[in-house]
DNA sequence: CTTGACCCTGGAATCGATTCCAGGGCGCAT
DNA sequence: ATGCGCCCTGGAATCGATTCCAGGGTCAAG
């Protein structure tokens, strides 16, 4: 039933997969996407399976892997290697990385909720505007964990 | 016992704290520190409880402040106002970021885990050399959580 | 033939925290 | 007075991923 196909032009390309036609161009310049042939015109014209590759970067991404490693791993592929065990490789380290990087999180958490609950109280039996201390406090029971900020910033993927 | 003691070097400072003095400079030009008095030298004097204060700071940043934020509450605390319910309402805003994200990232993980096994079977049960296509399984189990990943790279902090 | 939606380009800007740089003073010990 | 280590400055660079920009084509409908 279906034919060659009809080629996807950036916009849908871009609204399928949930990126902007900008990333998209980020990711052909980086190799991550490869070079997509043109129309007369010089407009991309992408195949069927591109929705599928995004897709794939964007999951890799969502595991830790950098567009760089993207780069090397795809390029790899794409020249017929197999980096199937490379990317396993990778792909336990990033898993140990997130599994640091969990614990410290939990014990930052831990460490909140036990200030907060603290300065609900502190702040509760101390008068009204009178200074009760709670950003000093943090200096004393200096008993966080170290390394477990960094950001926990954006959370919406644009 | 104590005097008035003895006025801490940018350097010194630094060394007790475990930031640079770049960084020590880069929190001043904020007003996340207040402007040291000088030496008639234009050294910097730092008061005995300057060590205090950057430990406040990275405790602080530790739980997911950030610099402009900091600005922000020193600032209104050195000028006298008594922060204590904004940091409050803050601290309890970032908990909640952190609850979230860690649940994204226990998602991820458990993701990840699954995908690592079941690529260690398949790497073995595959030949030699012949694609096992661990990458293209990314694109169909196409389970894991929407925003998980953004970072889990530096862990060290200089 | 004009309008509006879409596409092209490369280079620059953005976010936040930190570091780096060059060019120039101190201060103490030898 | 020479050297070495420390200090000063402001502006620029860094990291990564994405977005923004201006100036300019393309295409289909009206």
């Amino acid at each position: 039933m279906r034919e060659t196909a009809k080629p996807l032009r950036s916009g849908e390309l871009a609204r399928l997969t949930g990126v902007s036609t900008d990333t998209l161009r980020h990711y052909e310049r980086l190799g991550i996407l490869p070079a997509a042939p043109r129309t007369t015109a010089g407009y991309r014209m992408y195949a069927p399976d591109a929705p599928e590759r995004v897709h794939l970067v964007r999951q890799a991404m969502r595991l830790g892997f950098t567009l760089d490693e993207l780069t090397e791993i795809l390029g790899a592929r794409d020249r017929g290697e197999v980096p199937c065990g490379r990317v396993l490789a990778m792909m336990e380290a990033k898993l140990g990385a997130l599994e640091q990087r969990i614990r410290e999180l939990r014990e930052a958490q831990r460490a909140m909720q036990a200030l907060v609950r603290n300065w609900r109280v502190q702040l509760q039996r101390t008068p009204r505007g009178s200074k009760a201390g709670l950003l000093q406090s943090l200096t004393t029971k200096a008993d966080l964990p170290a390394g477990a900020p960094e950001h926990l910033k954006r959370r919406k993927q644009t």
